[in-house]
DNA sequence: GGTAATGTCTATAGTTACTATAGGGTCAAG
DNA sequence: CTTGACCCTATAGTAACTATAGACATTACC
């Protein structure tokens, strides 16, 4: 199949798709005489594959280790239950992080005095104080939280 | 005070700093003869704000327009909780999706036979297919989960 | 006063995991 | 035979910074 079926049947995008040739993810694979890239039932597969695991959060290096050892199983699989719970561990604290950063944007919501109270609003003077941070150990500052 | 000193109050890279000015979330600053940001109180007031609500999780967009009220409330400022609320509600979000992952993640783990098992490992295999995440609506694919 | 360390300056490029664009070639249908 | 859908490569853009290079300013120490 062409790279816009394999694309259609597995979610991913055309450009994706490519992008993930370029950086090692999936093979290079033959092409047409019109040098359009083939693709086959494995190449489906390993896709798939790469695609469930974003499915399941996971960053092109966690990913990348679970395709050497697909492409290469060992007896040992037990870094592979380690890969998952370390993930685990990463979504718990990425959960609880954000359940704290709920109740402090719950206490700022609350401190909105109205329209009628003639001072400016609440949340804006709690927002030039950072003591409620500093208290609770500060907030960690990510891009991503 | 000079750039460094700022940026040690604040908890904010001085690179960073510069990038605020350059975004225009600070002001450009005095200079000294030697050509450095000289900045006072007023500067220092500013960037303990826009440090408090990323510790909120807020991103420059919105700190922008927080920003933007600061510099010139108004009466009425059902829209400063309107905005608060809807990153809430963003967080809430967040968190269930997470919590949904985490389920997913789990029942992955236990596909592992272990070592004695002779298989290929049973996370492995469960990551060929998808139909788990294509039966829960399937999972959201965000490059930040 | 000399010099070494530290702090600051600008401008540019790199990060992640893609996404978008430009400018062109290939193929099937009407 | 041309229209449109699909495909190709290469390069640049995204967010929100971070890192680097190369140069000037200031401070500390002897």
């Amino acid at each position: 199949m062409k790279i816009g079926e394999l694309a259609k049947r597995t979610g991913c995008r055309v450009v994706t798709v490519r992008y993930y040739e370029k950086e090692g993810l999936l093979a290079k694979p033959e092409r047409t005489e019109g040098n359009y890239r083939l693709y086959g039932q494995d190449d489906l597969e390993r896709l798939e594959f790469i695609m469930h695991c974003r499915e399941h959060g996971m960053k092109p290096a966690e990913i990348r280790e679970l395709l050497l050892f697909r492409d290469n199983p060992r007896r040992d699989c037990t870094w592979v239950s380690d890969l998952i719970s370390a993930h685990i561990a990463d979504v718990d604290e990425r959960i609880a992080s954000l359940k704290h950063l709920r109740e402090h944007l719950e206490q700022l919501r609350g401190r909105c005095g109205g329209e009628q109270s003639g001072e400016v609003c609440g949340i804006i003077r709690s927002l030039d104080d950072r003591t409620c941070c500093a208290s609770c150990g500060r907030h960690e500052i990510s891009q991503q939280l």
